[in-house]
Formats: C-alpha cells, structure tokens, sequence
DNA sequence: GCCAACGTTGGC
DNA sequence: GCCAACGTTGGC
C-alpha cells in the first residue's frame, strides 16, 4: 500500500477585476504576488493560507463576472510592501515594515479554464447553496470554499478533477 | 452609471 | 461605545 503524506489542503476564492489583473495576466506571469488587499476579514484568511492550498480566480466587475480557472498558494502569508510605498496606490501609512498591516501571498497559475463560469450559473445551482460568494453584498475580496464545493465546480463545470 | 450593502472613520 | 458620514465594492 502507498503512503502518502496527508497534509489536508484548504481551498479558497481570490477576486480581482480582469481590467486590473485576469487570469490571463497569471498565466503569462505563472507567479504573482497578490496585493492589495485592505480588509480585515480579508487580511486574516490571506495569514491562514497553506503553501498548496488551492483557489478559484474570479473575476469579478468583469462581462461575465465568475470563476476563471484555479491558482495554487505558492508562498504563504508576508507583508504587502506595497503598503509601504507612497507611490503605490495601496499606500497605507499605518502599515509599517516593522509593524506590517497588510499582507499577501504568492500565487501560482495552474488551470485556464475553457470558459468562464458566470455567477449567475453558480448561483442557480442547488449543489452550491451556502457558498459566501453569493451572499448579499458580501464584498469579501479572499474567501474560503468548502472542499466539496470547490471539487463539485471543478468537476461538473470544468471538467477537471481535483 | 446606478445603487445597495458593507467597512471604516471620527466626532461626541 | 454610538452612529452618521463617507468611501468602496461589485452586480446589474
């Protein structure tokens, strides 16, 4: 019998609006660090991420708005310098290198998928009740995803095993 | 572009 | 600690 190490991976949902950074842009790149993000409840999922932990890119303000493909956590949680950066449009004069507010992981691309999955579809399905992304005016920009919830759209919308 | 929902800020 | 004012998110 085969032993494999069984370190149980979570699963997330990282948005970003396609006009700014698409999962087109990840794939080029391959790895991005993913900045930014400036909300608490946000920032606290972002420190709970495990290097191999999985995520959907959804794109969100975007023609459709929905799940593009998935990302792999590359590097876990550190400080978002661009917090630091007066320049930088995610400036935080309360973030300090020292005292760091913010912080981000390192993403990895690893699936396209053929088509974009719309909200609307995911919202119709009766497998998928519950899920954070459809809740009322949540603007929470990193979500978690349950296990069975993540694979079920991997499998039935994207034909791809997980 | 509209606007509902939410988070943050700051006066008191 | 309350809450009004304001800014932002994000679907539509």
């Amino acid at each position: 019998m085969q032993m494999q190490k069984m370190s149980k991976i979570n699963y997330w949902l990282l948005k970003s609006e396609p006009e700014v950074y698409s999962i087109d842009d990840l794939k080029k790149d391959k790895k991005a660090c993913w900045e930014g993000v400036r909300n608490y409840q946000a920032r606290n999922f972002i420190k709970s991420m495990k290097k191999g932990d999985l995520g959907f890119f959804y794109h969100s303000n975007a023609n459709p708005s929905g799940i593009a493909g998935i990302i792999k956590i590359c590097k876990e949680a550190y400080p978002d310098y661009f917090a630091f950066d007066k320049k930088s449009k995610y400036y935080d004069e309360k973030s300090s290198p020292d005292n760091p507010r913010w912080f981000m992981p390192d993403v990895c691309f690893v699936k396209k998928f053929k088509n974009i999955i719309p909200l609307n579809l995911l919202k119709e399905d009766k497998n998928l009740k519950g899920m954070e992304l459809f809740k009322k005016g949540s603007r929470l920009s990193i979500q978690p995803v349950s296990e069975k919830h993540f694979k079920y759209i991997c499998k039935h919308y994207a034909q791809t095993q997980f």
